[in-house]
DNA sequence: AGGCCCACTGCAAGCGCTTACAATCAGGCC
DNA sequence: GGCCTGATTGTAAGCGCTTGCAGTGGGCCT
C-alpha cells in the first residue's frame, strides 16, 4: 500500500527517481547538470522531472549544499526614485542568473546592525549589496568574517567591492556650473541635519561644492546650507526656509532631483521664476528631470544597478571580479532651470 | 577531542543545547516561545543563544517545519512610482511581522506563469501578493491546487482576497471633473496597445470613462485614445501625438499621474499654457503630483501596500481576514492643471 | 502512604536534498 | 582471456532544525 498518491502532494525528487528508475542521486545530479551522468540517463530523468512537475526544494538543497541560492539587497528606503532605480537594475540580473532576491529597507541604525547579523548568522542569502548603506566597522567585521560576499553601492568602502561615483566631482561640478554662470550666492540643500545612518555621499558632495566654491573666491555663507531630506517635502521645505532669508541665494543646488522638485515648486509658488529669478539644478537624472526641465547631473542610475549585481554574480561564483571598484561617470545635464543672475 | 571549534563556526542549536545544558528540542522550544518550557529554562537558554550568537540556520527550520518564513511580491515594473510605493508599504509591514520578502519583476506572462508555477511547485515562499497582475485560469488554478495563500492587489479576482479600487468610479470621476468644467474634447492617454500581461486596470478605467461621457452625451472620439505605457516618456508620446491632431483636445485624462507629466512637459513645449489652453489630470496622486500642479486622482497607494500584507498575513496566520476585499476609496484632487477651455 | 496529574524535558525520527565514497560495468590493452 | 581504467550509478551519512511521543518527578488528593 503506498504511503500517500504522490499526486496529491508536491513531488519529491524520491518520486522523480522512482519514476525514472534511477537513484536520488543520480537525479540531483542530473538535474544540475553535473558531470558524470550519462546523457540518455540526463535526458530521462529531466523528462520525468517535467511531467511531475518537480522543482528541487529550495530549503532542502540549500540546507544540504549550504548555499541560499538568494542575494539580499539593503535599501534605505523604497520609494524613492534612485534606490527603487537601483532594485530594478539588480532584480533583472539576478533574476536572470537564477537568484532569488530578497529585500530589506534600513529605516536607522539599528535595523541595518540587524540586517547584517542576520544575513551573516543566519545564512538566509549567499550576498549582499549594500546601497547607500555605509557600515559602521562592527558590521563590516561582522560581514567579512562570516565570509558573507558583499557589494556596496553609493558609500566606497575599503573593505568591500562597490560601485561608486565620484561624490566630491559631482559637488564640485555643480559649483562650477553655477559659478560659471555668474552665481555668487548659492544655496545648497543637502541631507539630513541629524543622519542616524551616516551616508557618506552628502558630505562627499558637499566637500566638493564647497572646495570648488573656495577655488574661485566665492563665499558660501553656512546659512544658505538647508536639509532637504533627499525628498521632495524637504526639498520644498528647504526652499521656503532659504527664501525668507533677508539675503536669499540666486542659485541652488539640491543633492537630488527629487529635493530640486520640491526647491522648484517652492520658487513657484514664491512667484519667482525659475530661472530668471532663481536658479535650480538637482543630481541624478531623474526620469522627470526632464519633464521639469531641470539641469542636473546624470549618474546614469539605471547601470548602477546591474554592475552591483554583476559585481557579486562574480564574487558568488567565486572568481574575483576584472575590478573590484566600478566608477560609473557622471556627467552635467543642462536644461533650462539654470541661467545667469539678473 | 572535540570536532571543531564552535567559535570557528556559526552557532547551530546543538552548541546552545549543550551550554544550557539542556536538549536540543528543549532549545527549539524555548528560542520559539513554544508552551511547555519552565521559565528559569527559556531564560538560560536566550541567554545563551544571546552569548553564542546564534541564529536558527532558516533553511533548516523551514525544511523541518515546512514553512519557509518569506512572502514574495510579484510586480510588473519595480522602477515605477505606483509599484515601488507598494512594495515599500507591504515590505514594512512584512518585516515587521518576521518574515523575509522575495520581490520578482514580471516583464511578461511568461515569468509571471513561471513565478506561479515556482512559488506553487517550490514553495519559496509562504504567500505571495501579486500587484496588478490579473493572471489566467491556468495559473489561479496552480495556486489553489497548491493552497499558496494569495493575495492581490489592483486587479480584483474572484479567487483571492485583495485590495482594490473602484476603477470604473476612477474613470467617472474623471470625465466627471473634466466634463463639468465644460470641456467637450477630452482625450485618453491609457495603457499600452498590446498588453501581454492583461491588465485589467486601464480597461475599468476607461470603461467609466467612456460611459460617463456617454451619460452625458459627450462624443469620444476614439483618435483622441493615446497609448501612454503608464511611463513618463509614454505619456510625452501620446500627448505629441495628440497635439498633432487636426482637431486636438482642450482636456486630457492620463490615466497615471506619470503619463500626465510627460504630457505637460509635450504641452509646455508646444507653447501650450496649463491649463488655459489644456487641462490635464492624472490618476495616483505621485508623490510629485503636488510640485507640478497636477490635478489628480489619489488612490492612498501609501495605505494599499500595508493592507495587502496584512491580508497576507492574516491568510498565513491562517484565521480568515475580516473581509476579503478591501476597497480604498479614490478621491478628486484638484490643483492647477485643469480649468474650463477657453 | 500511594496514586494521579501535569508541567517539563528528552528521544529520535524525519524534512528533502547533496555529496564523499564505494560499487559496477564496459571497453581497451597486453 | 584477464586486468586496468574511467565513466556511471548507487549507498548512505549528514545538513540543522522541528515535533510526536515517551519519560520524569514534584505536588496534591484521598
Amino acid at each position: 500500500m503506498p504511503t500517500t498518491d504522490p499526486s496529491e502532494r508536491r513531488a519529491t525528487i524520491e518520486d522523480v527517481a522512482e519514476a525514472a528508475g534511477v537513484s536520488v542521486a543520480t537525479v540531483s545530479r542530473a538535474l544540475r547538470d553535473l558531470p558524470n551522468v550519462a546523457t540518455s540517463t540526463r535526458l530521462r530523468v529531466e523528462q520525468f522531472a517535467q511531467q511531475l512537475n518537480y522543482r528541487a526544494d529550495p530549503n532542502a538543497s540549500r540546507l544540504a549544499a549550504g548555499r541560499s541560492g538568494a542575494v539580499a539587497m539593503a535599501v534605505p528606503v523604497f520609494n524613492s526614485w534612485y534606490f527603487s532605480e537601483i532594485v530594478a537594475g539588480a532584480e533583472a540580473v539576478f533574476a536572470d542568473a537564477g537568484y532569488d532576491v530578497l529585500i530589506s529597507a534600513i529605516p536607522g541604525p539599528h535595523r541595518r546592525a540587524l540586517f547584517v547579523s542576520q544575513t551573516a548568522y543566519q545564512r538566509r542569502a549567499d550576498g549582499i549589496i549594500m546601497v547607500d548603506l555605509a557600515m559602521g566597522q562592527g558590521e563590516r567585521d561582522v560581514l567579512l568574517r562570516a565570509g558573507v560576499p558583499t557589494v556596496t553601492t553609493g558609500a566606497k568602502s575599503a573593505d568591500f567591492p562597490g560601485v561608486i561615483i565620484d561624490n566630491v566631482a559631482v559637488g564640485r561640478t555643480a559649483a562650477t556650473h553655477l559659478a560659471g554662470l555668474g552665481h555668487q550666492r548659492i544655496a545648497l540643500i543637502a541631507g539630513q541635519n541629524e543622519d542616524p545612518l551616516h551616508f557618506t555621499v552628502p558630505e562627499d558632495r558637499q566637500r566638493g561644492f564647497e572646495r570648488e566654491l573656495e577655488a574661485r573666491e566665492i563665499f558660501f555663507d553656512p546659512s544658505l546650507e538647508a536639509a532637504g531630506n533627499f525628498s521632495v517635502a524637504g526639498g520644498y521645505e528647504a526652499m521656503v526656509g532659504l527664501l525668507k532669508l533677508d539675503h536669499p541665494p540666486t542659485a541652488v543646488f539640491a543633492m537630488s532631483d527629487e529635493m530640486a522638485f520640491g526647491a522648484i515648486q517652492a520658487a513657484r509658488e514664491y512667484g519667482l521664476g525659475v530661472p530668471e529669478d532663481l536658479s535650480i539644478m538637482g543630481v541624478d537624472d531623474h526620469d522627470l528631470a526632464a519633464a521639469f526641465g531641470l539641469t542636473t547631473i546624470s549618474q546614469q542610475v539605471d547601470h548602477q544597478g546591474p554592475l552591483a549585481a554583476r559585481l557579486l554574480l562574480a564574487l558568488l561564483d567565486d572568481h574575483q571580479p576584472d575590478e573590484l571598484m566600478v566608477e560609473v561617470p557622471t556627467v552635467l545635464v543642462e536644461r533650462t532651470t539654470t541661467g545667469p543672475p539678473v
